[in-house]
Parts: structure tokens; C-alpha cells; sequence
DNA sequence: CGGCAATATATGTTTATCCGTCTATATATC
DNA sequence: GATATATAGACGGATAAACATATATTGCCG
């Protein structure tokens, strides 16, 4: 059962690959040079974690001539939304559950 | 620059306690024994879970004779969705001044 | 063609973190 | 004294991050 969430709660526990995917969100489209540039690990490191931010959706690459393109790919952050918003569902219908009973006991 | 947001994603990557944290949204309010009869791990270690989630703030504890409840403790993912509407934000800002720049050199 | 630039990938190694075991033990509470 | 939980220790194993280095690939350019 290693859904989508494991992977993506996986891949952005890691606070060198979360930054680099949060400056791929902030500033947009980046050669690897560029990230590398700020990154503050070599660029086989860079180029690693770009490629697990890759398998996990959450960028995507284009490439241009000699360069490689990242660009941040928003849509896989959906089932983060759905996990939250589904345990938030889930606390949300327990509480209605208590209300009604509360209603019922109430009459 | 250690925030809530990397502690949050690091304790929510682990599946056993992701899995013990869905199950108190799901159930609602749950002993340690309760949680460990299904946790399919010993019960320390199902202790130092909670430990952990509690110091995520994502669970609350309350004692009651000598049973310990735990309970989800929503709240505490609202981080998690501030980051996520924060990228969300970034990349559609972006996308504004795409479009505005298009609009301009529309003209 | 030859060579440099940008990136990806592979290696070997080190280090660190973390998860799990089992086994206490401390602390309440019943 | 038995129960429920927390906490701690020693331990092993897995995972992963980083380094450095090397090399393969591809594209650009002279």
C-alpha cells in the first residue's frame, strides 16, 4: 500500500529537495546550472533530487539545447490536497455525527 | 530555518505514524492500546509514534486513570495547507504576470 | 573533427538518521 | 499486585544524504 501520499510525503520531507522544488514554485523554470548555483550541494546531489522530485510528479523537464529545464508541476501537490481535506473530512463528519447525536439526545 | 513546515512533512512521512495519525481522524479518540492492538508494531514503539505526532502537534492527550486518549489535533495542518496554497500562489502569480505581460504587449 | 559546456548517471565511501526489535524500568492507577 | 503507559538502553538493519570522482551523453562552437 505505497500509495501517492507515501511518495509525496516522501520526496518533500527532505528540506534540500523541498527548497529546491519551493524556488522551482517562487521563481519558475530553472536550468539545473541555476539551481545548483544556489543550492548549496554539488550538482550530481542537485541533479539526483531533481530526478526524485521527477518520479514523484512534482516537476517537470525540458530540455533546450545543451541545458535542461525544471519547472515546477503544481498539480501533483492534488493529493496532498485530497489526503488533508479527506482527514479534515473525516474529523468533520465524526463531529457531525456528535451533533446529531446530541440533537436526538436533546429531544 | 528548521519551520513547522519540516517538521510536519518529516513526521507525516513515516507510514506507521501517518497510519496511526489517519486512524484518529478516522475513529476519533483512541487509547495507546487500542492503537497498538492494530499497529502491527510493539507497543514502545507505538508510544514514541504518538511522542512524535504530539510534538508535531498533531495529536492532543488526555489521561484519564491510567489510560492515555489520544486525539487528532487538526489544527496543526494548517500549516500544510498554507505552504501548499503559498506554492499554489506562487506559480499563479507567476501566471498573472504572464498574462499581464501578454496583455501589455497585446496593445 | 576536436574540444568545451551542461547534465545525467554511476561508483565507492562516509556519516547520520531512523525504525524496529527486545528488554527493562518508572509511574501511575485500579 | 496487576494494568496501562512512558521512557530508556543496547542493538541491528535499512535508508538516505552527502562527498568526490569519473564517465557518458549531448549540444555548441571554432
Amino acid at each position: 500500500m505505497a500509495e501517492a501520499h507515501d511518495m509525496l510525503f516522501r520526496t518533500l520531507a527532505d528540506p534540500t529537495r523541498r527548497a529546491l522544488f519551493e524556488r522551482l514554485c517562487r521563481e519558475g523554470e530553472k536550468t539545473v546550472g541555476a539551481l545548483t548555483a544556489q543550492a548549496g550541494v554539488s550538482q550530481p546531489v542537485v541533479s539526483k533530487h531533481l530526478a526524485l522530485l521527477k518520479q514523484a510528479g512534482l516537476v517537470r523537464d525540458r530540455h533546450e539545447g545543451r541545458q535542461t529545464h525544471y519547472s515546477a508541476q503544481l498539480d501533483a501537490l492534488a493529493p496532498l490536497v485530497d489526503w488533508t481535506s479527506q482527514m479534515a473530512g473525516f474529523w468533520q463528519s465524526r463531529f457531525d455525527r456528535l451533533e446529531d447525536l446530541l440533537k436526538r439526545m436533546d429531544q
